[in-house]
RNA sequence: GGUGACGUGGCCGAGUGGUUAGGCAGAGGCCUGCAAAGCCUCCUACGGCGGUUCGAAUCCGCCCGUCACCUCCA
């Protein structure tokens, strides 16, 4: 069966391009990974989403995938530019808010990073390949800085070393910024190292023997800039030459434009072909933050404390929300369009995953029956799968992939009796498209004691006994002609937050998915 | 001020020259004791102004608007 091609936004040339690795069906790639500073929020995912996809469309071509993720667990200064040795980091300041939780910063780096995998895995992404950290890299980085004040692209201050952006002739290509009094002209605050040659020259190396974490080097106790460690890490697992870098949208300027001035001048050409960006999501239209009260972790969502205020009632009372209904959710933007996810949305996505999960239990109890009969799916089915990878080929369409597939189950709905044939076709359409879009089943879940939530179709054994008495008494009730009586049971149920269905083989139940 | 992205029906979002996206919400119908679920039908838009063309949501220009980055941020 001939693919479709895979087709990439290239931030780099400005223009989507057929992705062409260097080594024949290998898709060799770096993702930017988190800070490990706080809980990852669900705009962090939607970029680490779009490596997910990535993956799978590539795996669904038949390619190997080799992807590095890294892990930032130092922390850096938030004006990056300057080694400022008065200045505190992201991860210092969350320890001395949380000091209560962390006995010091390793400990909260540790912790963060725990829950990141959690949350990871709850979302269904699959694990990459290599997923370094930054801690266990900085001698490959103080390499890196050494080697670069040898080729002289780099030189020292008191303060520290500075990469010599007039020494990269290329710099600004990537985001456009070109000028280097655009970048005097921003207003700072800040102390200007006296030393610094070039406004646009970023820090490699800090000299602050006082940090939370130093290492040694041959400017002192100190640490490393946070653009070394993507470059560094990168180029140590996947070579000097790689497929493709992805990103949010903010690490285009500085962070990528000062990676690849890095990589080309420790490698003396070019590194990475394709750059490839997600854009920021926004929240019911509005930029994503706390003062706004918008901000959701994916832990916020899926699995919320009682004191999280800031996630709607509706959400907290139910013990949040099927994880994949929030990665179905996420999926309804394409990554390089602006998103507003709002809770609509998220009820929305719910409903769809919830109507796979149905489907896919019919389909298992198909295949334990396995009727005589013909297969009415298969080719169905195939040219629906078809039209997914298409969508997922086409700059990773996720809207118009989901969309193609849920035709695929309304297809295997419609069928009013599947036969074995037609419901291994359909067991073989579902694996394949949860192999492409991770939407239909945790790959996880053994790995995970996954607590029943409310719209999981799990529960409690006392409960669902609870609930089959119920249902027991209005059957008996309406086959005595009860109706009143069997209307007040199926109210008591619904007010439990369970959906009662009378179909023609008989009854069935589910809990309501409202958020 | 610089750089880039984007503007589609009540809402979310596909669609790159001529033919139905899809979903959600809403309306009607089938089914049901009544519901629910499901199914069927309906609801037909492309920010504005010019231009190219037999024909533009789709190409070009200008304008308006939104968002993001330029300072830590996915």
């Amino acid at each position: 069966m001939s693919h479709p091609t895979f087709r990439l936004y290239n931030t780099l040339t400005h223009e989507t391009e057929p992705v062409e690795p260097i080594e024949e069906e290998h898709l060799r790639f770096y993702s930017c990974g988190p800070t490990v500073y706080m809980y990852a929020h669900i705009g962090n995912f939607r970029s680490f989403l779009t490596a997910d996809f990535i993956r799978r469309t590539a795996e669904a071509l038949g390619w190997d995938v080799t992807n590095v993720s890294n892990i930032t667990d130092v922390g850096h200064l938030t004006q990056d530019d300057l080694v400022d040795p008065g200045g505190e980091d992201k991860m210092q300041q969350a320890l001395e808010r949380e000091g209560e939780r962390f006995a010091n910063i390793y400990d909260l780096a540790r912790h963060y990073t725990g829950a990141f995998l959690e949350d990871w895995r709850a979302l269904n992404l699959r694990e990459p390949e290599v997923r370094p950290r930054a801690t266990e890299h900085v001698t490959d980085q103080l390499q890196a800085v050494i080697e670069l004040v040898e080729k002289d692209h780099a030189y020292t201050t008191d303060q520290g070393v500075y990469f010599s952006v007039e020494s990269f002739e290329d710099y600004g290509h990537l985001s456009g910024n070109t000028e280097a009094q655009q970048l005097e002209a921003t207003d700072r605050e800040t102390v200007e190292d006296p030393q610094k040659r070039d406004p646009r020259d970023f820090a490699l190396w800090k000299h602050d023997p006082e940090h939370l974490m130093h290492w040694h080097s041959p400017w002192g106790w100190g640490y490393p800039g946070w653009h070394i460690e993507c470059s560094v890490m990168g180029m140590r697992y996947l070579g000097d030459r790689f497929d493709l870098h992805t990103g949010g949208e903010d690490l285009i300027f500085p962070h990528h434009e000062c990676e690849i001035a890095q990589n080309q001048a420790l490698a003396g050409h070019p590194v990475v072909n394709y750059w490839v960006h997600t854009r920021f999501l926004q929240v019911e239209g509005e930029k994503m933050s706390k003062s706004a009260g918008n901000f959701y972790t994916v832990r916020d969502l899926i699995q919320p404390g009682p004191d999280d205020t800031h996630v709607p009632a509706s959400i907290r009372q139910r013990g949040g929300v099927d994880p994949l209904a929030l990665r179905y959710a996420l999926m309804q933007g394409q990554y390089r369009k602006p998103f507003n996810f709002t809770l609509d949305t998220l009820e929305t996505a719910a409903r769809h995953v919830r109507r796979y999960r149905s489907v896919s239990e019919h389909v298992d109890e198909a295949l334990a029956e396995d009727a005589e009969g013909p297969d009415p799916l298969g080719d169905r089915l195939d040219a629906i799968y078809e039209r997914t990878l298409a969508a997922m080929c086409d700059d990773l369409n996720t809207p118009a992939a989901t969309a193609a597939a849920l035709e695929g189950v309304k297809a295997i709905e419609q069928t009013d009796r599947l036969s074995g044939a037609a419901a291994r076709s359909a067991q073989d359409w579902l694996t394949r498209t949860n192999d492409l879009l991770g939407i239909v089943a945790s790959e996880f879940e053994s790995n995970e004691p996954h607590e029943a939530s409310a719209d999981s179709g799990l529960g409690t054994a006392a409960q669902n006994d609870a609930i089959e008495d119920l249902l027991a008494d209005r059957e008996a009730a309406r086959a005595d002609g009860e109706y009143a009586r069997a209307d007040a049971i199926r109210d008591t149920l619904d007010a439990l937050g369970i959906e009662v269905m009378d179909r023609p083989d008989g009854t069935e139940w589910r809990r309501k998915v409202e958020l």
